[in-house]
RNA sequence: GUCCCCGUAGCUCAACGGAUAGAGCGUUGGCCUCCGGAGCCAAAAAUGCAGGUUCGAUUCCUGCCGGGGACACCA
C-alpha cells in the first residue's frame, strides 16, 4: 500500500459494490484536494446520484457511515458538503506513520514493480547537422518519460533510429563536396536544396575530410560519424544516453525491408500501380494506400519504417513508445495499419506527439536554410539543468514558444530556482547539525499546522507519480515540486528546524529529511541534479 | 478543402468534469535580533464568441472567430 489514497479508494469500491451492487470503473475514487477540503475528497456520491436519480447528499451520508466503520482508526473526520462531496481528513497518526516509512525505505517507498519491457524511441533526428533547440525538447521529454517508466519498475530501453542512408545524407555529402571546391576557389554551383549551415563549411575545412574527397563511400562514413558525434556530444551534456543506435542502413543491407515486403506480398497486401509498389493500408484503417517502392525502384521511408517496427516487435517487447513531432501526425495511421497487417495488436505501439517548438521571431527553424538556434548554444548559455527544466515545463501537446533571451534570463529567474532553493536551504540546515540521523520515534511530536501542512503536501507525491506515469507527462512532476516547494518555504518562514526543544528539533529534522528524499527523487526523474548551495 | 494542437491576468503558463479559476514575471505596499530575503505576507488584474450535454463546463460536444502545424512515388 503506497498511499492512504489507495486504501480509501478500495474501501469506497467495496462500499459501492455492497450497498449499491454496482461496479464503477475508476482507478481512484478519492482525490487530493485543497487542504481546507481535507486530505482526500470523493465525488462518488455525485456519480451515484446521477446514475440512480437520487439525492446526492443522502447517498453521501450513507457512504460516510460505511466509510467511518472501515477507516475509524485512520481518519480524524469525514464531512459532507453540498452538493455531495465527501471530504476525508486523515489522522495525523497515519500521516506520521507514512513519514516514518519514507525515512526508512527512502525513494523505494514511491517506486513500483511493473516488470514490463518497454522500448522508447525518441529524437531520432537525421544526422545531417547539429541539434537545434527544437530537437532538445524531444530529447529531454523522451528521457524524462523513460525515467518515469523506469521508476515504476519497467525495463526500459532508449533507442535512436538513425537515418544513415538516403537522399538527405547524399545531399549533405554533396553540400560538403561543393564547399570543399569553393574553398579551393573552384567555380561550383551549390546544390539547390543543399545544407547551408556553418557546420557544413567547418566540415569541409577539415583535413581528414578533404583527404577523402574522391572516395565517396568513406567520405560519407566520415561525415556521418562527425555528425553523430556532435549529436552524442549534445546529448551527453544533457545527461542523455541511448541504449541503442539503430541503423536504418542495416535494415536494407540485412534484407529486412525486402523481407517484410515479401511477407506482405504473401498476405496479398501489396499491389503494383503506375510502376510503383503499394501497400493496401486502407484495409487496416488508413485513409489511402501508401507507396513502399517508388517507380524508380527506390524504397520509401515508410517501407523502412514497417521493417523497423517489425524488428522492434520481434525483439519481444511488451510496449513500444515513439515520440514524434506534430508533422508526423498523419503518419500514425499508416504505421499502425502496418502493425495490424503484420497481425499484431496495434496497441502495442503508443505514439506520443510532442508539439512544436516555435521561435519567437516566427521564423522557421531549418537545417538546410541554416536558420536555427543550436541546442549546444542553449546549454552553454543556461546550463544543462535549466535547459532540461525549460523543456519540461509544458504539456506535451502544447506549443513551446522559444525565446533565447528569455531562456537565458529565466536561468536566474526561474521556477527551477524556487525548487532548488528548497534543496539549498535543507542542505544548509543539515550542515549545521553534527550528526544528521533520523529517529522515527520523534516524528510523533509533529503537530503544528505548518508541519502537518508540509507533511500532507509531501504525501501527495504518489498521486503525482501516478498522473505522470499514466499520462506520460513529466510536467506533473514539476507542478508537484513547485507546490511542495511553496509548502516548504512557508513552513521555513514560520518554524525553525533547529529549535531549543530537542524533541521538536528532531521531529522537524525527520520531516525535512523526508522532504529532501522527495525532492531528490522528483528531480532525478526530470534528470536534474539537486544543488547543495546556490 | 480534410486533419491535429492552441486561445485563461499586461506577459509566460496552471487547474482529475467539481467547491472561492491558481502560480511566476511585471506593477503597488509590508517583512531580516533568529537554520540562506533566489524567500514570506498582502493588493490590483483573466476563461475569444454563440449554442448544447450536466446537479455542476476553463475542461466534453457542435458552430464561428483568431494563431500555429500537417496533409508527397519527401525524410
Amino acid at each position: 500500500m503506497k498511499s492512504f489514497q489507495e486504501k480509501v479508494s478500495h474501501a469506497l469500491e467495496k462500499i459501492i459494490k455492497k450497498d449499491y451492487n454496482l461496479f464503477l470503473e475508476h482507478p481512484l475514487w478519492a482525490l487530493p484536494q485543497k487542504q481546507e477540503f481535507g486530505d482526500l475528497s470523493s465525488m462518488v456520491a455525485l456519480k451515484l446520484a446521477s446514475l440512480l436519480k437520487k439525492d446526492p447528499l443522502e447517498i453521501a451520508a450513507g457512504i460516510k457511515i460505511s466509510l467511518e466503520k472501515v477507516l475509524s482508526k485512520d481518519v480524524d473526520k469525514i464531512e459532507i458538503l453540498r452538493p455531495g462531496f465527501i471530504n476525508i481528513f486523515i489522522s495525523p497518526k497515519i500521516l506520521i506513520k507514512s513519514l516514518n516509512k519514507i525515512l526508512k525505505s527512502k525513494d523505494k517507498f514511491f517506486r513500483s514493480q511493473i516488470k514490463r519491457k518497454v522500448l522508447i524511441e525518441f529524437l531520432s533526428a537525421n544526422p545531417t547537422g547539429p541539434l537545434s533547440v527544437a530537437h532538445g525538447r524531444q530529447a529531454v521529454v523522451g528521457d524524462a518519460i523513460a525515467n518515469v517508466l523506469e521508476f515504476f519498475g519497467n525495463d526500459v530501453k532508449r533507442e535512436y533510429y538513425l537515418n544513415d542512408e538516403g537522399r538527405q545524407i547524399e545531399r549533405l555529402v554533396d553540400s560538403v563536396l561543393a564547399r570543399i571546391k569553393e574553398n579551393r576557389g573552384e567555380d561550383v554551383v551549390f546544390p539547390e536544396d543543399g545544407y547551408k549551415g556553418e557546420y557544413v563549411s567547418a566540415t569541409a575545412s577539415s583535413l581528414s575530410i578533404i583527404k577523402l574527397e574522391l572516395d565517396r563511400e568513406r567520405l560519407t562514413k566520415a561525415i556521418l560519424k562527425e555528425q553523430i558525434d556532435l549529436i552524442k556530444g549534445d546529448l551527453k551534456a544533457l545527461g542523455i544516453k541511448f541504449d541503442n543506435w539503430f541503423s536504418q542502413k542495416t535494415l536494407i543491407s540485412g534484407k529486412k525491408v525486402e523481407g517484410v515486403i515479401d511477407l506482405l506480398k504473401k498476405k496479398s497486401l501489396i499491389y503494383e500501380k503506375d510502376g510503383a509498389l503499394w501497400f493496401s493500408s486502407t484495409k487496416f484503417g488508413d485513409d489511402k494506400d501508401r507507396v513502399i517502392k517508388k517507380a524508380d525502384g527506390e524504397l520509401t521511408y515508410f517501407a523502412s519504417d514497417i521493417a523497423y517496427h517489425k524488428d522492434k516487435i520481434d525483439r519481444k517487447i511488451d510496449k513500444l513508445i515513439n515520440l514524434w513531432g506534430p508533422d508526423h501526425h498523419g503518419y500514425i495511421k499508416r504505421v499502425k495499419s502496418a502493425i495490424k497487417a503484420l497481425k499484431h495488436d496495434q496497441d502495442i505501439l503508443k505514439i506520443i506527439i510532442i508539439q512544436l517548438v516555435t521561435l519567437k521571431t516566427k521564423e522557421r527553424m531549418s537545417k538546410r536554410a541554416g536558420t536555427m538556434i543550436l541546442l549546444s548554444d542553449l546549454i552553454k548559455d543556461v546550463g544543462p539543468d535549466a535547459t532540461r527544466f525549460y523543456y519540461l515545463t509544458r504539456r506535451n501537446s502544447s506549443h513551446l514558444e522559444f525565446d533565447l533571451d528569455l531562456a537565458k534570463e529565466a536561468s536566474f529567474n526561474n521556477p527551477l530556482y524556487y525548487i532548488q532553493y528548497v534543496c539549498a536551504r535543507i542542505e544548509s540546515i543539515f550542515r549545521k547539525i553534527e550528526d544528521v540521523s533520523f529517529n522515527s520515534s520523534f516524528s510523533k511530536f509533529l503537530k503544528d499546522p505548518e508541519e502537518l501542512a508540509l507533511l500532507r503536501a509531501l504525501l501527495q507525491f504518489p498521486y503525482c507519480l501516478e498522473k505522470a506515469y499514466h499520462s506520460q507527462e513529466p510536467v506533473f512532476v514539476i507542478e508537484f515540486l513547485k507546490d511542495l516547494a511553496a509548502s516548504f518555504h512557508k513552513f521555513y518562514e514560520k518554524k525553525r528546524v533547529l529549535d531549543d526543544d530537542k524533541k521538536v528539533s528532531q521531529a522537524r529534522t525527520n520531516l525535512v529529511g523526508a522532504v529532501r528524499i522527495v525532492f531528490h527523487c522528483g528531480l532525478s526523474l526530470l534528470g536534474i541534479k539537486p544543488v547543495e548551495r546556490m
